[in-house]
DNA sequence: CAGGTATATACTTTTATAAGAATATGATTA
DNA sequence: TAATCATATTCTTATAAAAGTATATACCTG
């Protein structure tokens, strides 16, 4: 462990957009066309917030065709883990992070852009 | 749950001086002065984390004749109280954060300036 | 290779934050 | 009441971050 790289972690999860990405992505990847779509949000924000997310090693992505895939980083972060996992225990009940969720589990997955 | 709330109580988390503050705070109420002693900081920079803290409901302050006791605010607050936990989860290893405990071991608590 | 689609980057403006220096406040003691 | 101690606030400077607009890049299709 190291205390900057705590900091930094908190600084990632200190703004709602990434909230609601990070959660979304908890439960798989996601291209980030559909991203924008549940977030409702524009392009720019999004990809921005990928972006630092991705800069701090929260988030990894893949190309696929036209479309960028992204998910939580598979290297062991016990760190970026365990804050995830209290996330999710504080969410769990807010509207708006239930919504974006409910928008999650009714896009069409079948989607070319979507991870297999 | 309030996501803004969230956002907010990560904002404060976002500090390895104000981490610490917690850290120390989450074993009981300090007054400055020894949070000053502990984290060797400047005063200026002590007060200042403090009052950011005050002003997010996370610390609750008292005085005590000349001094001002610190301590993490009493009002239930499961956001807060979730994080601490899993920041104590994050931390028990990390040499800054052990020092201080220690430190904080070695205070004379029978100093004027000590709570109860 | 021309045009379209999905995503990223650059630039700008605004706001938040961190830190230090200097000064102010509030309480105590002589 | 003057001096002192503990803490807070103000002012300044520097840096980071968020958001929007415009533009660039990467890939695909015809």
């Amino acid at each position: 462990m190291n205390s900057d790289e705590l900091c930094q972690v908190y600084r990632c999860l200190c703004d709602k957009t990434r909230l609601r990405i990070l959660n979304l992505l908890s439960d798989g990847a996601l291209c980030v066309c559909h991203l924008q779509e549940i977030l409702d949000e524009p392009q720019v924000k999004i990809s921005k917030h990928l972006a630092y997310l991705k800069t701090h090693d929260l988030v990894e992505s893949e190309r696929r065709a036209n479309w960028m895939i992204y998910q939580i980083t598979k290297k062991a972060n016990p760190i970026l883990e365990k804050n995830l996992k209290c996330l999710q225990d504080l969410i769990s009940e807010d509207p708006i992070f239930k919504t974006d969720i409910k928008r999650l589990q009714t896009l069409d997955t079948s989607a070319i852009c979507c991870p297999s």
